[in-house]
RNA sequence: GGCGACGUGGCCGAGUGGUUAGGCAGCGGCCUGCAAAGCCGCGUACACCAGUUCGAUUCUGGUCGUCGCCUCCA
């Protein structure tokens, strides 16, 4: 099985990765604010191919950097009134805290800038030194005139850029293209680090650059972040990275598509955002998973009240085909079509996502398998043991989405048995009025009380 | 204006030159005291206009529309 990526420089989708551990780079947060749902996906689409890979025991290495020193984060710790590596490091932990509630695990390394330093201006300096970059009065700027395919990655020709005529000049930029590398200290700034140009602290763009070849090397196999990173983040990186190696830094551009809040793009900048730590709250981390593994990740998607409550609902019937399979206690007459079932579906699954991680593809393969099951099961067919055995498959593939939780069940407390079993009673007693009543307290804590041939079932509502 | 992505049934979302994706919602039925859950049945969609073809949702050209980037932005 090979793992495909669709490609931004080339826009092919083409195999990813060689021999040893696939090399895996994506654009984390610049903490100068709680993170919004649409900074969680690039951090979803890394985590799930990282899943993915591991499960199948294929090595893999996730790096996703912190960007911890920037202007904005000066400007809000001002406005906080606290030193900005203090917020920072509070906006940090939060950004950890936050993205941990999903579930999915962390990267294996999760650089800072203020902890790249010397790996930074070492990068700066090589491209100094090999003419890619240019000193100005404590500033550094990267010689865009320098590189000559500079643009392939966004499609942007240099020209057109320049006749815009948008472009930010600097008082010491040869071009107004150029951008910058180090930027000189200035005087309400409380958070420098020396450097052979003087005091001050490295560019935007440089540290993704740094960081990456610190952790992975030179060459990456992918490299992933949010489509709005195309241009010009990512095409400075590459300008910066091929600039001081020579070599092709990348072989995968990964770009996801936005998250599309009342029609338009979740931006800080436009307002429209919905923090993760709240949706978390409202919706569930199982939810907002499934909301992402519902739409390809190179598709823009809504994000809304309805598409999320379709997502629950998606959600909960894989959570009753699992209890369902829990229960199996069939003659195993199907047992054998069920479980090579769940064996071609799990595969399937499998490649779905090698296939330029298609999600919805391999979420659709889980979902006919639950059917496959539901089927089986109620034709009484599926034995305990086929049940377990198809209950698990399920699950494992639902691991790497982050859903395993659908198949915990909470256990109903004893008051609330206790009341199922007065409703037993009274329905025995033909008394409907107070088993119906029952039954609605029975909700108000929290469970659905379902009649079974043996009894009764209590399931937990959400 | 430049560059790019995309337009599939009520909604989300796969896919293919001619044969049912899937999910959710909806309707009818089975089951139930009533429900819930589950099962069975039901919708012939592919922006528009031309062209290629025996045949196009799938290929080609054009039109319209939506979104993104071009400026901090996942």
């Amino acid at each position: 099985m090979t793992l495909k990526l669709h490609d931004t420089l080339s826009s092919c989708t083409g195999a990813a990765g060689g021999d040893g551990p696939l090399r895996v780079y994506s654009c984390g947060p610049t903490v100068y604010d709680r993170i919004h749902v649409g900074n969680a996906r690039p951090f979803v689409v890394a985590m799930t191919l990282r899943r993915h890979l591991i499960r199948q025991g294929r090595p893999v290495k996730v790096v996703i950097n912190v960007t911890d020193v920037n202007d904005k984060i000066y400007a809000a710790a001002r406005a906080a009134g606290i030193p900005s590596p203090d917020f920072a490091a509070e906006m940090t932990g939060a950004y950890i805290a936050d993205t941990d509630r999903l579930g999915l695990g962390r990267p294996d390394v999760e650089p800072r800038v203020t902890g790249t330093m010397p790996a930074i201006i070492a990068l700066i300096e090589t491209l100094v030194e090999s003419g890619h970059a240019y000193a100005a009065d404590g500033d550094v700027y990267y010689a865009v005139a320098s590189f000559p395919t500079y643009g392939a990655l966004s499609r942007q020709r240099p020209d057109q850029l320049l006749e815009e005529g948008r472009v930010e000049v600097g008082d010491g930029k040869r071009s107004p293209l150029d951008f910058a590398l180090w930027k000189a200290r200035k005087p309400d700034e409380d958070a420098w680090w020396d450097s052979p140009w003087g005091p001050g602290r490295p560019g935007w763009h440089i540290e993704c650059s740094a960081m990456a070849m610190a952790h992975l090397g030179e060459r990456i196999d992918v490299h992933g972040g949010g489509l709005d990173l195309l241009f010009p983040h990512h095409e400075n990186e590459r300008a910066q990275s091929e600039g001081a190696t020579g070599e092709p830094f990348v072989s995968s551009w990964l770009h996801n598509g936005m998250l599309r809040f009342s029609g338009e793009k979740m931006s800080k900048s436009v307002g429209n955002v919905a923090r993760l730590a709240d949706a978390l709250d409202e919706w569930g981390a199982e939810t907002l998973l499934l909301l992402f593994a519902r739409a390809h990740y190179r598709s823009p998607m809504d994000y809304n009240d309805d598409t999320l409550a379709q997502a629950r609902a998606a959600g909960d019937g894989l959570r009753e085909a699992l209890r369902a399979l829990a229960t199996a206690a069939g003659d195993g007459s199907g047992d054998a079509e069920l479980t090579d079932e769940a064996r071609r579906r799990a595969a399937a699954f499998d490649a779905a996502l090698d296939n330029d991680l298609a999600t919805p593809q391999a979420l659709a393969e889980l979902h006919q398998l639950a059917g496959a099951g539901n089927r089986a099961l109620a034709a009484g067919a599926v034995s305990a043991r086929a049940g377990d055995v198809v209950r698990a498959s399920l699950l494992d593939r639902l691991e790497v989405l982050g859903l395993a939780g659908f198949g915990h069940s909470t256990a109903a407390p004893e008051d609330v048995r206790l009341l199922a079993q007065q409703r037993l009673e009274a329905r025995a007693a033909r008394d409907f009025a107070r088993a119906d009543m029952l039954r609605d307290e029975i909700a108000a804590r929290g469970f659905a009380v379902r009649d079974a041939p043996d009894g009764f079932e209590l399931v937990p509502t959400r």
